[in-house]
DNA sequence: ATACATTATGGGTAGTTGTGGGTAATTATA
DNA sequence: TATAATTACCCACAACTACCCATAATGTAT
């Protein structure tokens, strides 16, 4: 039992099984709120890999894109590329889910798989992908992580 | 009884498990406010140690994270590595918390370990370690800590 | 000093979790 | 419509974890 629901941490190695089903971890799946219905959205994270929102968290994310103007080039390939991958999920009696293959194929994963918590949402990676884009950003960002951290941890 | 709830100092020597359980010194546990309700969040320290938050401290840790566009860049890889390999720990009825393999590995915990108060939180140590990084930062020259001298009244 | 309470540490056990695979229902395809 | 492919749901089991109890060491009060 956690304090904050819907807020997950931590990391986490599993295995992706021939019916491209994975486990969400016994700790998020306490984390998750029970008005999510045991289901999250899946969908294209920001880097190459698999976003999953909590179900009710997902909507709120739809409700601000309703509000983006469609007049706008770039809100229209924004939005598209945000919901066009999308799709609900509910975690079946053993805890897993299964990744479309569309997604599977977008963040390239194979058996081994990493799930990470990023506080409102979790990212599923290759590990391999996540070593090397991990590695990129902190040489490009280090400064701003800097500026970042002095604001927050304590 | 201490004045000041969820701070802590001094410096205990305690011994980890075979299933990596560690105790967290009887007086820590009388010093963390009940709301915490016996939890802490455990994740890599900025040196090779662990560190252990109350709960609610780390929460708000969170609230703030989740402010953070997952748009940038920069704040992704942030949000990612501040909570990659936190995780929140209840203590037992003997006053134990389990540290992850991901953690007893980051800081080489073998059986013996060093858990020190660091006012707001505490970190646990490999001894040997904390030796060697000790010595390293005593050398650092005292202009430094003349700088701080200025800001901290002792 | 003695009795009692607390603390630190080890280990056992029942329940949970992660993983594979099977079968029936549903959907797609020819 | 018949058949193939996909999906949803079920069972099995090894590995792990949470929870409980035991015991020795330490601390505390009378």
């Amino acid at each position: 039992m956690t304090i904050n629901k819907n807020t997950f941490t931590g990391e986490y190695s599993y295995s992706i099984d021939t019916k491209g089903r994975i486990n969400i971890p016994a700790k998020f799946r306490n984390d998750l709120a029970n008005d999510n219905e045991k289901s999250f959205v899946i969908t294209k994270g920001m880097d190459s890999c698999v976003y999953a929102y909590p179900a009710i968290v997902w909507q709120s994310i739809e409700n601000e894109l309703k509000k983006l103007s469609s007049l706008s080039n770039v809100n229209r390939s924004f939005v598209r590329n945000t919901v066009r991958y999308a799709s609900m999920v509910k975690y079946d009696k053993q805890g897993r889910i299964a990744i479309t293959p569309n997604l599977i194929n977008y963040a390239n994963l194979n058996k081994e798989a990493l799930i990470i918590g990023m506080v409102n949402k979790i990212e599923i990676w290759n590990p391999d992908l996540l070593e090397k884009v991990d590695n990129l950003s902190q040489k490009i960002d280090s400064s701003q992580i800097d500026e970042l951290a002095n604001k927050i941890i304590l």
